[in-house]
DNA sequence: CGGGCGTTTACAGCTTGTTTACAGCAAGCC
DNA sequence: GGCTTGCTGTAAACAAGCTGTAAACGCCCG
């Protein structure tokens, strides 16, 4: 297993539960990094560059969610939240912030180390699992935002990469002009399907072996569109 | 031998040991920083960049093992211990904690030279050993912070080279415009990516065979950057 | 006070999103 | 059939924003 480097990063204010968790993290060889406000959190998570975040919410400096969101703007990592608080408002608050789980003090040790393990094996198998879609002569690679045709690369724009993924999220389903304008243009212009057309005529250009007969992007006239692999 | 450019810190509360110690070393030709207790001692660590850290466990301030883990954390240095207690169990601690090794007090000049000797002979062919990332014509030595074009060391500002191991600690990836913003300049500026822009110039006419159609630090127009061995 | 370095300013060139225009194409209606 | 109408696909053009680079500025530190 990996799980021998993990590298934690966890902010919290309070000394005795700093201790406490750090101390149980350690104990199975996992590097601990410590920060007792959000601010210097941020600090160590950029400096560290953790593979898990466990974050307290009640911080005295910043709202902890704000935190968590920050996080979430340039790291993919798991983050595991501690709380006095057990509202569901607050575990919503949290998770759609970015938060992967969410802990209710009092906890007890095997808890947190079964949550740790599963968001740490949860990370591994994103980093493991070949990121490789591919239909036709086309490939995709997720984490590398790259798409290649028949071994060349392929530059696709912002908008085109935002659509191209869409159809692959709900690859076979059928998707609504709505939808998909929804996706790529987010609320708002989910009326105005000319872009969409546009879009999808370009990506047929660079990713269609005949783009006038296209096989994987397929035309559901009146409705929209789907993918097929 | 370059043990004539040692520069050694030593953490150490007790004057008298100090003085000794420090005159032994000093007989050597070796550069002593001192440092009287652990918070200093870890300040004395960042600054002075010692090749080697011999530390007292009995600090008045802080637990010693505690410092070595958190020099550990960020340094690869030869960390030796001296230590009044010879429990089986403080030495395993202090190893574990990232100690190369254990002296006992009351310990001879002889054997206390000796250690350091071994100690800086096995850093030195650590670093000898050390692992080189290579793309292009270009050699990266994390260990020395060194990097090579050709043969030939090129010079890298800090920012520079934090930026360039953000782009190496993620290579192959999609790293956007906020991580490596993030990265180098930590929370705060994530938003300005124009900084961002002026250094990737600056690395690609320092790294790049042909500056004006990179081949390794590939702009992801719109998103951000990924580097490519 | 001189040099190195991070930051700011300025600008040219290119990419991209959007707009505009126009050509099929199928269905329906006279 | 011929025509209209609505939907669809493609091409070209343009403005805005993004990107890369050079140069100047200010600041810290020896």
């Amino acid at each position: 297993m990996s799980q021998a480097e993990l590298r934690i990063l966890l902010i919290e204010d309070e000394p005795h539960i700093r201790r406490f968790v750090r101390s149980t993290l350690e104990a199975q060889q996992w590097t601990v990094y410590e920060a007792d406000c959000g601010q210097r959190g941020l600090v160590e998570a950029g400096s560290r560059q953790p593979d898990l975040l466990i974050v307290d919410l009640g911080l005295p400096d910043m709202d902890g969610v704000a935190l968590i969101r920050d996080f979430r703007h340039w790291s993919q990592a798991p983050v595991l939240v501690l709380s006095a608080r057990s509202d569901e408002a607050d575990k919503i608050a949290a998770l759609d912030a970015g938060a992967d789980d969410y802990l209710t003090k009092p906890f007890g040790v095997g808890e947190l180390l079964a949550r740790v393990r599963a968001l740490s094996r949860r990370h591994a198998r994103q980093l493991e699992a070949s990121p490789l879609l591919s239909f036709g002569e086309v490939s995709v690679d997720l984490a590398r935002r790259e798409v290649r045709r028949g071994g060349v690369e392929v530059a696709l724009t912002p908008m085109e990469y935002k659509l191209l993924c869409a159809l692959l999220r709900d690859a076979g389903k059928a998707l609504t002009h709505r939808m998909l304008m929804q996706a790529v243009w987010g609320p708002g212009h989910t009326d105005d399907s000319h872009y969409l057309r546009i879009y999808m005529s370009r990506l047929r250009q660079k990713l269609e072996q005949d783009p006038a007969q296209p096989v994987h992007f397929i035309t559901l006239s009146g409705v929209g569109y789907r993918f097929q692999f």
